[in-house]
DNA sequence: ACATACTACCTTGTTATACAAGCTACCGTG
DNA sequence: CACGGTAGCTTGTATAACAAGGTAGTATGT
């Protein structure tokens, strides 16, 4: 998969999956990459810079089954971005679907 | 919209627009800010990486309207790669879709 | 006791690319 | 002749994905 064409969403998909439930890195990694290819030097610089734009709040929990885990959750910021993300994203690929529609390079 | 989501798929929605028939730049910037915004800066470069890469060939015609203009097409390799680009799209979409299915920030 | 594997976290350096800003130049109209 | 529209191009900057590497806890096998 092209590696550029994550670039952005991204952050919409980690906000997205946040919204549903609190997540620790290692599970981000785990559920997105079930729908696309992603690996964890993406998601840990990832999460760390949305929390330092305020969109992530973290808390640590024991674990028996290794490693403590640190779990993250949106603040309310974080959800207003997640909202407008998922704007943007469906505009987005509703632009592009629209291109694609009209070429056709197959089928 | 978000710069970031657009890296990697710009690619695609110019060589899908070029599936369909032949274009010059200037007149690429616009059928694609028509469905997504882009900018003049944007498309020059990324027509001459492609032209680079061997997906595109490309023929002056002059224009009783202003400058000449330089026409793009596709070549074998861009027709083989528009397909790929767009089976990516398709699956990439598909995946981002499923995850921001579960999740919801809104509505 | 030691090696291996899985969980869990993190950092550094590399690479690609979107775009703002700026430039040149042609043509037609006021 | 100035201006706006058409048409092309370049340079510099910012961002983000990821490979590769590191640390450390728990559990299993030998």
């Amino acid at each position: 998969m092209d590696k550029q064409m994550k670039k952005g969403v991204l952050d919409l998909c980690v906000l997205s999956v946040l919204s549903e439930e609190d997540c620790y890195g290692y599970q981000l990694v785990e559920k997105i990459s079930a729908a696309i290819e992603i690996s964890e030097g993406t998601i840990y610089p990832l999460l760390k810079r949305l929390q330092k734009d305020g969109l992530l709040a973290s808390y640590i929990r024991e674990s028996s089954e290794g490693p403590a885990r640190k779990y993250y959750k949106l603040t309310p910021e974080g959800i207003t971005k997640c909202k407008r993300l998922r704007k943007e994203w469906f505009e987005f690929y509703n632009g592009v679907n629209k291109l694609l529609g009209r070429g056709n390079g197959d089928e």
